[in-house]
DNA sequence: AATAAACACAACCGCGTCACG
DNA sequence: CCGTGACGCGGTTGTGTTTAT
């Protein structure tokens, strides 16, 4: 029986007396390795003292998942990997375990420390605004960086004022993202504002509509904002469909009405964790056509 | 050479979520 | 339906290393 959790009254579990913290030894590491290849991972509250540590099982648990485990790759992260990683933040925001799961080899703490310590003040260099990946607005907004990240933005739109792209004919199954509320997104109909692209809401021919199943089964008039892109919808349709359905065989996207079927797992997935190839959904997505379609890219 | 500051990354903490009895 | 235990996530802190003064 737990004690149910006070706030102020709680006492870390690795303060206890005995339980040891910081840095872990080489000694320790094999211990731990050697149990858990053993005995497989989890039941990790219980680890340490099947195993012999003196540690915490939230620390055993952390050093296996981000150091110890085979498919951990260590080193540098690659410019493909950083390129990933940028695209994949501006969708997703910083959930790095949805990141981390679509890069093989790396955990959602390296992308973390990478992303804080080199990609956040990359972009702000380049005077990108690493929350929203949109231009700064600064005093020296005239930078040569600023100026050609806007002409690279403007260059597909029809419309000289604005600095995204033109999206006239979306449709994506996307699910959960952003934290929006069914009665948010009602909301936002009902005053035909913009809304953050919400559990089984996506967008088709101008029009905010509910998907079940990727089937439109009701639809309300409503305002693209021409903030997103048809890519930025695709993606999000692959990436919660697989965090709502647990990776099972009906991860699919939809675009346009067309299923997109699950790609291969990844040769480095695990059995619990199902890695995704996005150059195989890029080439699909072209492949449909959607680049030319939408006038948009990957990049 | 000594020290401070900056940096990089490992580790910790609190809380949310989920399965289960 | 509720309470509990366990796990996992994201933010934060701690610590070792490198660089600047």
């Amino acid at each position: 029986m737990r004690s149910p959790r006070v706030k102020g009254q709680i006492t870390p579990c690795c303060s206890k007396v005995g339980i040891k913290r910081g840095p872990w030894t080489p000694e320790e590491d094999e211990v731990l390795a050697n149990f858990v290849k053993k005995e497989g991972e989890g039941r990790w509250r219980t680890l340490p003292k099947r195993a012999g540590l003196q540690r915490c099982g939230k620390s055993c648990r952390l050093r296996w998942m981000n150091y110890l485990r085979p498919s951990v790759k260590r080193g540098h992260i690659a410019p493909d990997e950083e390129d990933l990683i940028l695209r994949l933040h501006r969708l997703l925001g910083n959930r790095w375990s949805l990141i981390a799961g679509r890069i093989p080899g790396r955990t959602d703490n390296e992308i973390k420390n990478y992303w804080n310590t080199h990609l956040s003040k990359k972009l702000i260099s380049q005077g990108i605004d690493p929350r929203t990946h949109k231009p700064l607005l600064t005093l020296a907004s005239n930078s040569k960086s600023q100026q050609a990240y806007h002409e690279s933005n403007t260059s597909t739109s029809n419309n000289p004022q604005s600095s995204v792209p033109e999206i006239n004919n979306v449709s994506a199954c996307a699910r959960e993202i952003g934290g929006c509320s069914r009665q948010d997104q009602t909301n936002a109909i009902q005053n035909n504002s913009s809304i953050t692209v919400g559990n089984n809401w996506g967008r088709s021919s101008g029009k905010v509509v509910r998907l079940e199943s990727g089937v439109e089964v009701e639809g309300e008039v409503g305002k693209i904002t021409g903030e997103e892109d048809a890519l930025s919808s695709f993606l999000e349709s692959l990436i919660n469909d697989n965090e709502v359905l647990g990776n099972q065989q009906t991860t699919q996207a939809v675009v346009d009405h067309q299923v997109f079927p699950a790609p291969p797992p990844h040769p480095m997935a695990s059995s619990s964790q199902q890695f995704f190839d996005l150059s195989f959904w890029e080439a699909e997505f072209q492949s449909f056509g959607g680049d030319q379609q939408y006038g948009c890219s990957f990049k």
